[in-house]
DNA sequence: TATTTACATCAACAATTGTTGATGTAAATA
DNA sequence: TATTTACATCAACAATTGTTGATGTAAATA
């Protein structure tokens, strides 16, 4: 586990790097000098700056996409399904916070083609969550309310977790968060 | 009101650039060339392309500080008061939905010094909304859980307004925004 | 009228930054 | 044994970038 050959170390520092002082801020020679090697060894494992933000973005993207289609084209009901998707979310911040983090901060920094690509990607897994919303609304489960805001409510309520796991301090217990989050999202704070 | 003086003008021109490419890809020349002048110029605006940030950063960090104590120190219940505090979140993003975009995605551009600052203000402001959320549950308004959890729930609840306010398209209605989310915090998407 | 204010341009700088080409070496593989 | 692989360094580049000093001008103010 602690044994890592080269290649991932390398990635793991461009990764902490990126998320802690940003993509624009950090240098080639920052990742170097936190490997304690020369600027130009980098290139040794990546083609550019470009990719190797390129390649941690559309790798976790694709993981959300893999998990939200299960979940959608399950038999659960819309508020099972729901509940799946906060367990995905969960699951995939414990696992990869550092990803995840990227993936709501430094997604502008992509170019114009990875760009329009990225946000096709995101628009669509957001599409695929105001389905199970709408699926219950209808059914009834959900209550009628506005299904953007709806939407936007759902989403954000998850987006903030990989700051607990990115962050020093006591790490939360991932089942519990899950109940919790689960229990905020179908019946808010009052009582 | 579109009459501005040229110093409104820069303003406003680099607080939607900054707002749409980043502080750090943000160039002075980018900022010359939206203003169609020479580079030098600007800085008969701002002393420093830092100073700048700052500007913004700190004053929206203000309004949020001035209007979470009027309401914390207010004889309201807790629920008025949450309600209060998503009323006060989405009249400011309704009014400066870009410098809260900033608030929320550039803030980790500040040196140093003013970082401390800044993470300090934001640190303040999130106790006084744990303050009153603390209140709710002690008197019995809220339902028991987790005090973090329910504090980042609710606070990321209202942290993607401003995008509706940036985007093209459509603006929401602030009155019917403010219901929705306050119907969502307080009893969640169940029925 | 004399002076300040607000806004403007030009040329130039030092530092930073991503990237490349030439080159080397120890270990693994064919 | 011959060759490929993975990892490494050095020197150098072209472009970008924030900032400054010198200088100018039309309008507002004293």
């Amino acid at each position: 586990m602690s044994v890592k050959t080269r290649r991932e170390k390398f990635d793991q520092v461009a990764l902490e790097l990126i998320h802690q002082k940003g993509f624009k801020a950090t240098t080639m020679r920052d990742i170097a000098t936190s490997l304690s090697c020369d600027v130009a060894n980098i290139y040794n494992y990546v083609s550019s700056k470009q990719a190797l933000l390129e390649k941690f973005l559309f790798s976790i993207s694709a993981a959300f996409h893999q998990g939200v289609d299960d979940i959608a084209s399950s038999s659960y009901s819309p508020t099972e399904k729901l509940k799946a998707v906060i367990g995905l979310n969960i699951r995939l911040t414990h696992e990869r916070p550092y990803e995840i983090a990227l993936l709501v901060n430094e997604w502008r920094n992509l170019k114009e083609k990875e760009l329009a690509k990225f946000l096709a990607e995101r628009t669509a897994y957001e599409q695929k969550v105001e389905g199970i919303l709408q699926e219950g609304i209808e059914s009834g489960e959900f209550k009628s309310m506005d299904l953007e805001i709806m939407k936007y409510a759902v989403l954000s309520s998850v987006r903030w977790l990989y700051s607990t796991y990115t962050e020093k301090g006591p790490k939360m217990n991932p089942v519990e968060l899950e109940r919790q989050i689960t229990g905020f999202v179908l019946g808010g704070v009052g009582r």
